[in-house]
DNA sequence: TTGAAAGCGCTAACAT
DNA sequence: ATGTTAGCGCTTTCAA
C-alpha cells in the first residue's frame, strides 16, 4: 500500500538530528561528523527513506530530465540515436522523456509544454523537418537537433555531413565506370535529402557528368517509397546503370522493384544506400552503404544539450559525424 | 534568458486577486466569477504565466509521468509498443519518461530508482525477461508488462497469446502438407520463446506428427541467429521441408542461409515468421508471418497502468492481444 | 559541525 | 465567489 512515505524529517527524529542534517547526508555533504553521518545513515535503511525526486527538483529549481522529440519511436534511425542519448543523459545524471511528435502542430504543443512547464531542462529534436519556425517560439530554451541540420538560424546541431556521404557515395559508383547515375532522394523539404542530393549533383558535376532530372526520384525513406520510384523510372524508360538511394529501407524497396522488373541487381544496376541497418546484409543482394553512427550522434547531442544547460549563453555548435562505406554486394564495376 | 519566472503570484498581483483564485482559473475551477476568470486570463496572458510542473507535481503529489523500461529502443517490436504506449499515455494526461535496461542489475537499479524516487507513478515494463525477482523490490508499487506475460506471480500484462500462435502458425504448415516441421525459437528463457515452442508441439502432436529435438534451434531473435540455426541444421543433414521462425528477423537471416546453401524457398523449404516487421513484404520471398499489433499492445498496457495507477487495490489482468496471419511468398504447399 | 528559519510554486483546507 | 492559512519534502541561507 502507498503508505505515507518516510520524509527526511522522520529519518532525522529518529537518528535524534535535525532534517536538515539528514540532507546534508543524501547530498554528501563533507560538514557532517562521521558518527552523525553513520547514524543517519542506518535510519535512512531502517526507516527505508528514499528521498523523493519531485521535492527535490522543486528546492533546486532543476528537473533533472532532458526531453527528446522526435517524429516516431519506430524508425530505426531515430531510436539509434535516441538510444545513445540515453544513455549519455544517464551518464550526465539525467533522465530522457521521450515525446513523438508527428506533424508540426503537435510539435509545437509538445515543445511548449515541455519547455514552459520546466519539466524538462532541456529539449533534443530529432526531426528531419528543421524549420526556425519551429522553434520561435523557444527563446532561450536549451534546443539541439540531432540527425539534421537547421536549416538556419543558430542553433546546436548534430549530424552526419549529408552532403559529403552524397559526393562520396556518386563518386564510389562513379569510380565503378557508371555515368548514368540516378538518385532517389528522401523528401525534398528536408534538409539531408537536399544536402545529399546537392553533394550528388556536385560529385557528377566535378567528373565532368551532367545532371539529369530524368534520374532523380523523390522519395519519402520507405521501403514503398523505395519501389514506386523504381518503378516510375521504369516507366519513363530511364533506368540507369546506378543509383544512389538515399536511405536503406528505399534500397531495399528498389531491390524489390528491380527483381519484380526483371533488372539483375548489380549486374544491370548498382545501388548504394544510406545508414546501414541492421538487415542491409541479409537481404539480396546485401547493401553497399554508408554506416552512420547514431549511438555517437545522440551521444554527441546529449553533451552539447547539457553543456547549453550549464552555460545559456555559450556559443551553438554543428557538430558533424563521420559515415562509412561498407561495400557490399549490390553494387560491381561497369562491364564493357 | 531564463529570467526569473513568473508565478502565480505575479499573476495575482497583476490581476489584482489572491494567487489562490489564479489557482483556481488555471485548474479550471468552476468557483470564480466570469470577470474575475477573464481578468486573471489577460494577465497570464500578459504576463506570459506557465504553471510550473514540478510545483504542481509537489502539490499534488504526483508526478503526471510514466516510466518505460525496456532492453533497447532499437528492436522494432519494442519501440512500437512504445509508441503505442506513448500515445495513449498523452491521452491519459501522462508523459512517458522511458529508459532502457540491458541487463538485470540495471533493470533493478532503474525500476528501484524510479519507483522509490516517485519520480514516475508507475511503470511499464517491456521485456521478455520477466521473472518474478526483478519485481519483489517493488511492493506496491503499480507495474504492467507488455509484450510478454510474467512467469508466475500476480501481475498486470498484455501479450499476444505466445501459445496459440504457436499452434496456428504449426497448423498451418501441417496443413500445406508438411509433416517434417522444424522450429528456430528465440531464448528459451524467454516465456514468449518457450510459449511459441508449446503450442509448436502441441500443434504437431495434435496432428499425429512426432516431435524432434532435431530440428529445433534456439536462436537469439537477431537475423545472425538465424542464419547461424539454419547452417546447423544443414550440417546435422537435418534441413526439414518447413520452418517455424519465431519471429520475422531471425527467417530473414534463415533465408540467406538458405539461399547461400542452395535451399530454395519456398520450394524446398517452407518458412513462417512472427511479427510482420516492415521489411517482411520487401525481401525476397516475402514472408509469410503472423502480424502483431504492437500499438493495441502498448496503449491497452498504460490503460492498465493507469487503472492500477487508479485503483491499487484493483485485481490484476492478463490481457491477450490476437495476431493475424498474413500469408505471403515464403511457404508453399509440399509438392507429391 | 549542527540547527533554525525561510522559502521553491503550487494546491488544499478552511475561512469569509 | 474569494481570500487566508498551511503545508507538499526538500534545499538553502544564516546563526549558533
Amino acid at each position: 500500500m502507498p503508505r505515507p512515505s518516510v520524509t527526511i524529517r522522520d529519518v532525522a527524529a529518529r537518528a535524534g538530528v535535525s532534517h536538515q542534517t539528514v540532507s546534508r547526508v543524501i547530498n554528501q555533504s563533507k560538514r557532517v561528523s562521521p558518527e552523525t553521518k553513520a547514524r543517519v545513515e542506518s535510519a535512512i535503511d531502517a526507516l527505508g527513506f528514499r528521498p523523493n525526486a519531485m521535492a527535490r527538483s522543486m528546492a533546486r529549481g532543476r528537473s533533472g530530465v532532458l526531453a527528446c522529440i522526435s517524429h516516431n519511436l519506430t524508425d530505426y534511425t531515430f531510436a539509434s540515436i535516441i538510444e545513445g542519448a540515453e544513455v549519455e543523459a544517464r551518464k550526465q545524471g539525467y533522465f530522457l522523456l521521450s515525446a513523438s511528435a508527428p506533424d508540426e502542430a503537435s510539435f509545437r504543443l509538445l515543445t511548449e509544454e515541455l519547455a514552459s512547464s520546466r519539466r524538462s531542462e532541456g529539449v533534443l529534436v530529432i526531426s528531419p523537418y528543421v524549420h526556425p519556425r519551429f522553434i520561435q517560439h523557444l527563446v532561450n530554451y536549451p534546443i539541439v537537433f540531432a540527425g539534421a541540420h537547421p536549416r538556419s538560424g543558430d542553433t546546436s546541431s548534430v549530424a552526419i555531413d549529408d552532403r559529403s556521404v552524397g559526393v562520396r557515395a556518386t563518386r564510389y559508383l562513379l569510380s565503378l565506370g557508371h555515368t548514368r547515375i540516378g538518385c532517389i532522394t528522401g523528401p525534398i523539404a528536408e534538409m539531408c535529402a537536399s544536402d545529399r542530393l546537392a553533394g550528388f549533383k556536385e560529385a557528377l558535376i566535378q567528373h565532368g557528368v551532367a545532371y539529369d532530372d530524368a534520374v532523380v526520384v523523390e522519395g519519402s525513406w520507405s521501403p514503398q517509397s523505395g519501389y514506386d520510384a523504381m518503378m516510375s523510372l521504369a516507366e519513363m524508360g530511364e533506368v540507369p546503370s546506378a543509383l544512389f538511394v538515399q536511405n536503406d529501407l528505399m534500397a531495399i524497396g528498389v531491390m524489390r522493384g528491380a527483381r519484380e522488373l526483371g533488372i539483375g541487381v548489380p549486374e544491370q544496376l548498382s545501388i548504394v544506400g544510406i545508414d546501414d541497418i541492421p538487415l542491409a546484409s541479409f537481404v539480396e543482394p546485401p547493401v553497399t552503404t554508408f554506416r552512420q553512427d547514431f549511438k555517437a550522434i545522440g551521444r554527441e547531442s546529449v553533451r552539447l544539450l547539457v553543456e547549453a544547460i550549464k552555460r545559456p549563453y555559450a556559443p551553438h555548435h554543428q557538430r558533424l559525424v563521420s559515415a562509412e562505406l561498407i561495400v557490399r554486394r549490390s553494387t560491381s564495376a561497369v562491364r564493357p
